[in-house]
DNA sequence: CTAAAAATTTAGGCTGGCCTAAATTTTTAT
DNA sequence: ATAAAAATTTAGGCCAGCCTAAATTTTTAG
């Protein structure tokens, strides 16, 4: 059984790894965790000795099988609980991470099982970020960022890749809403900006900074 | 802000203190935290640093006003979660204490105003205990004990005083529901034990130790 | 290739919440 | 009234998870 913090350390390895290849740093750890590199040292070397880590000193660190199923564990947790806080509860999906980072730690199988079946089977969250099989397969989505579109496709927003409530609002000031149909109508040579059209009235400016966390197919 | 464990005993001070009068004594608060009484000590110091409690050297311990508040500020929310356990995910009320212990720690307030109205407002937990409301009272409900009930009388079972999970699969093998009426055929003058008919068909027998920790009314 | 910079680890220390053993206070029984 | 028993507190210590400062290793720049 791990503690609340060992958890929290396994999911942010999963997160930083799954944005990388090869392993995870230190200091990338200390930043996540907003601890200090020499806090993060001495957590290293308990998951290892519990064999949920490959650590090789100043080597960085990957997530052995074990590890890997425990985050995934706990990221299906997280985003089960996300869907419930906005679905249930009304919640904006800019307000529910921190809570869900709370709920995401509270022991007992069965509750996760039966929240799955309350909340329907979703497969996503409310960021599109898929959510975990019960068996700990990560489902791969295979979107590719807005950023990365040609002038005059049509693509479907599906997910964004940054969770800051100030990202979420900004998106909610923009009308641009996971499952909308946008076309890009137009790219900036210069700083690389997209304007996007929403429907057949709306054209919304999307900066090179956000369209490269908007994840679109 | 407190800690869970800061928490967890403002709780069970509070439901200690509502089984009898006075002051709440060490030993008392170390069985319930399952720790050890020197435990408690130093546990109590910091409550008193706080404010949260009044604490003289040996004399037992009463929560002040801000530690009655926040005491039901807590169990306001376990209370809320187990109803959503039992009528949304379908637990049994024998299976919700260790959930809603972990889940009443969550810190949002928004998140309490929208459970309750989510779960429409509920006045009582599934083991008949009255939500406290969202200014910290504690609603009064003057139920009696069936162990007080006189032969021939017809009451409502309406609580329990007992939340072990032996305690409640024990009341739904004999049928004793929350809501039912149940007269009272007999009362043993040996044993004090009670012999109930519920409904026009079912006796059942209820030993004293049991009818003790049924409230009616 | 080597020296400086950056990253990481080690050493030693702190706090919260717990423990045991010993000391102290209160209660109970004679 | 007082001695034994029970309850409580104090003293000193442990572990998890964090910290700073210093030492070490790796990476990078010239």
């Amino acid at each position: 059984m791990q503690s609340f913090t060992e958890e929290n350390y396994l999911k942010t390895i999963y997160n930083l790894a799954s944005k990388q290849q090869g392993e995870v740093s230190t200091n990338a750890l200390a930043e996540m965790t907003a601890t200090k590199a020499a806090s993060v040292t001495d957590m290293l070397r308990k998951l290892a000795d519990k064999e949920l880590i490959h650590y090789k000193k100043y080597q960085g660190v990957r997530l052995t099988e074990e590890g890997e199923r425990l985050a995934l564990q706990i990221i299906r947790r997280h985003r089960l609980w996300e869907v419930f806080l906005v679905q249930k509860l009304g919640f904006g999906w800019d307000e529910v991470h921190d809570m869900a980072e709370e709920l995401e730690h509270i022991r007992s199988e069965e509750l996760v099982v039966r929240l799955d079946t309350f909340l329907g089977h979703p497969q996503f969250d409310p960021h599109g970020d898929p959510i975990p099989t019960p068996t700990g397969q990560m489902p791969e989505m295979g979107y590719r960022k807005l950023s990365d579109a040609e002038a005059g496709e049509a693509v479907c927003l599906r997910a964004v890749m940054e969770h800051s409530t100030e990202f979420l609002q900004h998106l909610n000031h923009s009308s641009l809403t996971l499952g909308s149909i946008v076309t890009v109508s137009e790219i900036n040579a210069f700083d690389k900006s997209v304007l996007v059209q929403i429907g057949n009235d709306r054209t919304v400016f999307v900066s090179y900074e956000v369209a490269k966390n908007l994840l679109v197919s």
